[in-house]
DNA sequence: GGCTTGAATGAGACCGGTCTCAATTTGAGG
DNA sequence: CCTCAAATTGAGACCGGTCTCATTCAAGCC
């Protein structure tokens, strides 16, 4: 392969000096190049194919335009939309975005936050830190947190999806149409569990309900979600088939809510007539099911948009200064999707 | 912030040259320090906090160790498991992965890679470039291309799906079950289609059997899936409106699949039973719905990997060379996971 | 001891931009 | 035509590594 073309190169066949070409294409809008020299260059520019080398101008700027993102796992059904609304914020800015995949192991995750250092990463986002990182681990560079309920909270800005919000809008919603024994199943990390347990709780004492512990049931969680499948079906048909069972459930994922429909259909329970089914998140899944299930929708490409505007703004404004801003802290709404999979409350249920 | 500590820093508090303390942290084994000068400059390294830059290294050394991956878009469900299987396979060789989207646009697409071209990535990975994505529109380093059917495979390297085999493996399962009338649901893109068709076609040649063109049906592309989805109801549901059907249906994407389980049902055909389907891809939702659908199972993982191997070793062979290699091609095997959405045909179906 | 040889180390150019600062050009005003 | 500030351009240090080539060091051998 031949030699690629330099600014060098350009500024010779412009007739110009390198500062000059190198004027024209920085980013730095206030440069001022007369019109025909600035015609002259890029005209040799791309006459010669040249394309700046952003290594050569990252080292002196000490700009990569480059932003980190560190996940559990990108093929967590989750991710996908997340890193899309990263990437079509960040691409407005012209930068790029690397993921990485710490698969819940803090050693990988140790590793993953090195070659952030490394590579000289702008920002990072953080999805989900494993519980004991703690600050003086992380690259010196802006960062955003997705998670609300971690010590970092203190010391970065977090964007995150207020579940607890959307879990009271289901449970409003359920008990709008009759519901008053409403079974809850968990699942997912430690902090989620409590988030949305809490959240029940909540709800059932403002509504002057009491809380019925056997209707609580929480599902271990396992990497692989058709795992987690299996686990949470052996699970519900517990509950389907108990006799003193609810007239509806709220699954605090979708995973969990697919898995009741299956479950409770193949024991001959008809869905949305004998029991109602709320799930949490965005999988496609839930809109193909039958019947499709309702569910409480988390807008992670919402808060990927958000996050990567967020850091962006840090890293204008505040890269420059020798430590970390006050932490700001934004909340996304979920809401409430609702499809097929819920019914008002029928005489023989409450029999 | 402090500055970050340098490689001379290093050197300084080591006592030694910057250069020795290079060849320290030099990739090229072949270097050699004395064991006891290794060990001071290490030392040094870790009580100064030092991570070598990579952008400094790249400058002059060519190379990045960064990856470059075109896909349509990130959110489509076989992007994921894809993405997956090239990342665990370039993390082991050190490298990390920048995903573009270039959603079906191919403005978009050059803009990509001129960001490819930018960054000096020192490799590239086209899952499915426009058809008319000529070589001398791509950055001039090692490439591997995901699809068969692209002029740019007579020049670069592919890995694919072999998805006439697999189309095959379904239609003889049907065909072993008793089916003899199979309807075939088309969609995607245009090379899909032909593709899917041909070995249709074939299959019936084979057989023996005579194809009705009225049990083939061709759903318009939609980028959001969900459009797709719904679009495909409609006409599933002429087909099995039909008084004359097909006792069985072989859809060549899931999203088909799974909309000919959900209007089946709701048009009163119950799969298995009445209605055999056999879908194509490894959509999550494939495995949850109600019965689960039996699917060719295109093994994108594995894809992946393959890509990303390939890909490194053109690196090390072939960077240094004038011209590119002549391509090679490889095929990775699809296989049927049979789940619930089959059933032997029954007398009333031939009735 | 002197010589040879390979291992270990050091010196300094180099990669391709950015950035600072000085030099040159231009144009308005007197 | 001259003056002076603003606009434009040029020169060259600099970023933090890699890479080549020269130099030093130590061991083996006659």
């Amino acid at each position: 392969m031949e030699k690629t073309p330099t600014l060098v190169d350009v500024a010779n066949l412009a007739g110009t000096s390198k500062s000059t070409a190198a004027r024209v294409f920085s980013r730095n809008k206030s440069t001022n190049v007369k019109e025909e020299t600035k015609v002259r260059v890029i005209e040799a520019a791309q006459r010669l194919g040249y394309e700046p080398n952003r290594q050569a101008a990252s080292l002196r700027s000490k700009k990569t335009y480059l932003i980190g993102l560190c996940v559990h796992d990108i093929t967590n059904p989750s991710s996908p939309s997340l890193i899309r609304g990263i990437q079509d914020e960040l691409e407005l800015r012209g930068y790029d975005l690397v993921v990485f995949n710490n698969d819940w192991d803090p050693i990988k995750e140790k590793r993953n936050l090195q070659a952030v250092t490394r590579n000289q990463f702008d920002g990072l986002i953080l999805s989900s830190p494993s519980q004991d990182l703690s600050i003086d681990e992380l690259p010196n560079i802006p960062t955003v947190l997705l998670t609300g309920d971690h010590k970092l909270a203190s010391v970065l800005n977090t964007i995150n999806t207020d579940t607890a919000g959307g879990v009271k809008e289901a449970l409003n919603y359920l008990y709008s149409l009759g519901h008053r024994r409403i079974g809850l199943l968990l699942g997912g990390s430690v902090s989620q569990i409590t988030n949305r347990s809490q959240a029940y709780y909540d709800f059932y004492h403002e509504a002057g309900l009491k809380v019925e512990e056997s209707l609580i049931a929480n599902v271990p969680f396992k990497v692989r979600a058709s795992e987690t499948f299996e686990l949470a079906k052996e699970l519900i048909r517990r509950i389907v088939r108990d006799t003193n069972k609810p007239t509806a459930i709220f699954a605090s994922n979708d995973i969990l809510g697919l898995a009741t429909l299956q479950i409770a259909q193949s024991e001959g329970i008809s869905i949305p007539e004998d029991l109602s089914v709320v799930g949490m998140d965005e999988l496609f899944s839930a809109e193909t099911a039958s019947p499709p299930l309702t569910s409480v929708f988390k807008r992670r490409f919402e808060v990927g948009k958000r996050a990567a505007s967020n850091l962006i703004e840090q890293i204008q404004f505040w890269s420059g200064s020798p430590s970390r801003p006050v932490p700001k802290h934004e909340v996304v709404k979920c809401s409430l999707i609702i499809r097929g999979s819920c019914a008002p409350i029928s005489k023989n249920m409450t029999a």
